[in-house]
Parts: structure tokens; C-alpha cells; sequence
DNA sequence: CGGACGTGTGAGAATGGTTCTCATGACCAC
DNA sequence: GTGGTCATGAGAACCATTCTCACACGTCCG
């Protein structure tokens, strides 16, 4: 009932760092891929941080979350505007794209069927140029099965 | 090149209990729920088949996976037809929703941006009618906070 | 500036869903 | 029936994520 409650999110050094990697990375990375990054460059941050800094970033709507086929959660510095993501399923690369007709095609369907509270979630996977091109060589050279 | 080759799935009773299992049930369910209500029931499955079973079932597109939020995996019967689900958050009830113009414009977009092989993933989530009406109820009542 | 308070951190343990292992059992063709 | 193969099941292994708890550090107040 009373003031909205922003419990006075801290400044640290981990923080600034797991975002400011972020903002350099241009698709979704799962948080053991930032742990390993930030080790790497001798920015020496906890496992448990980095999920705790991710998490805090979600929820503030800096970062945008996804979860693999494989059930592990990937992050992404994103836009604060409703959007929605093109990825590729091989290196990862990622554009956001903008709000399809579909938002209004799930608010029609979800009221003819009496659902209130809507959301939807949409990602588009596909293989990019690069990617493409890489697996089609594989595919001549190497293995023939 | 040669045969599609499907290796001969074997018909036993504990594929056959998994898949009525879920022809009788009308939600999004865990590997987990299902191998504890197939306890419940007395038919004895371990867990370790019910997952395979579950696997194969996707495989064989008879059977929908869905990821939680807390990753866990969610399965449910379904038309081998391309389609979207409408999800209730609260009670896990589902419906099955026709194709809408996403499709074409899922794979326009990819297009532009030069990917292939495009697949997409759409759900929507909501609360239904029952579920919204409970939770108002609960609202009035119970918590003042 | 300095100290108190409370939050953030980090190493490792705990958790929990899913997969793997391997000995045993069931299915199917012959 | 008999044999070969695939399926099963209990438990261990795995692995991403969360929790624990002692300690460090940021922030606030004097």
C-alpha cells in the first residue's frame, strides 16, 4: 500500500561488470558462459553473483531471459520495448524484431476462449548466412553420414 | 539416403500407460506428475522409462514439450498438426489454437535478415475464467496485504 | 573522516530435474 | 521353445541453479 519498494539496488564492481559484458555481447549467453568470460578476463566474480546480478537485471527489465532447448536459462541485454527475437540456433547471433500483428491475434484468441492476463512469448529460430554456409562444408568435406 | 529408418519401437505396457495417460489428461504435465500419478494408479513405471517414453512420443510427433519457467519440461497430447497452445498459468489448462499469420510472418522476417531453416515457438499465457474468478476471491477475503 | 549497519560476495554444499549405467526381464521372429 | 535384441528399473551420475554462512564492502549518519 505504500511506496513501490526498490530496496536500494547497490553499485558493486561484480555488477557494472556482468552488465557491462553484456552490453558488448550481441546474443543470448547462458550464465555459466558469463561466469567463464569474466574469469577469462581476470575479472575474478563468483558463480552465485553472476546468477544474482542476472537476476536483478531481469528484474529490473535490463535483460531479457530465454530458456534453451535443453532447459538451461540464456541472457541478453535487450531494449526495454515489447519485442521479440530472431536467433540462430548455431552461433547464437540474435536481432530483435519488432511487435508482429500477433499481439492482437493472442488478445483476440485468449478472449474468445475467456483467458484474462495475457502474455505470449515468441522466438523465431533459424540458421544464419555464416552458419549456414559453415555446416553446408562440413556436410561435402568431412563426414559423409 | 536410404531408409527413414525408425527403429522398430516396441510395444509395451509401460509406453502404452504413458501415452493414455496423457490422452486423458487435458494439461501441460511434467515428466515427474505423470510418473507419480502412474504410482498412484499402481501401474508401477520407473521414472527413467517414463522419460524415454515421453522422449519418444516427442519424437514421434505425438506428444508437445513445453519449458517451464524453472526449466522443468512439460508434456502434453497433441494434433501432429502445426498449431499453439493457450496456456492457463494458474491451472495449467490447455487449448489447442490454429495457425495464425505468424507463420508467414516468421518466415518473411528470417528471410530479410537471411536466415534458414526457420522454426518458431509461440505460447500463450493466460488465466481462465475459473482460475481468475478464484483468485479475486482470494484477493477479497483472505490477505488484505 | 570514521564507525555501524546492512547488503553483497564467494566457496562450497545442497537441491532437483534429467540422463546414464548395467544387470535383468520382456517382446518378437523363427 | 529359443535366441537375440531392445526395454526396463534402481540408483548413481550429471549439471544448472540456489542456498548457506562467514566475511567484505558500500552507504549512511554523526
Amino acid at each position: 500500500m505504500s511506496a513501490p519498494e526498490v530496496p536500494a539496488r547497490r553499485q558493486t564492481r561484480q555488477r557494472t561488470a556482468v552488465l557491462a559484458l553484456l552490453d558488448e555481447l550481441d546474443g543470448f549467453r547462458t550464465a555459466q558462459e558469463l561466469h567463464a568470460l569474466l574469469r577469462e578476463r581476470g575479472d575474478a566474480v563468483g558463480l552465485a553473483t553472476v546468477y544474482r546480478a542476472l537476476q536483478a537485471l531481469v528484474d529490473d527489465g535490463l535483460v531479457d531471459v530465454l530458456r534453451s532447448e535443453v532447459g538451461e536459462a540464456a541472457y541478453r541485454r535487450c531494449s526495454p520495448v515489447h519485442h521479440h527475437h530472431l536467433v540462430c540456433r548455431s552461433c547464437g547471433r540474435t536481432v530483435e524484431v519488432a511487435d508482429p500483428p500477433v499481439e492482437r491475434w493472442a488478445a483476440r484468441v485468449a478472449a474468445e476462449h475467456g483467458f484474462a492476463d495475457v502474455q505470449h512469448q515468441l522466438e523465431v529460430f533459424g540458421t544464419c548466412r555464416p552458419c549456414a554456409a559453415a555446416q553446408r562444408e562440413d556436410r561435402l568435406s568431412g563426414r559423409g553420414r
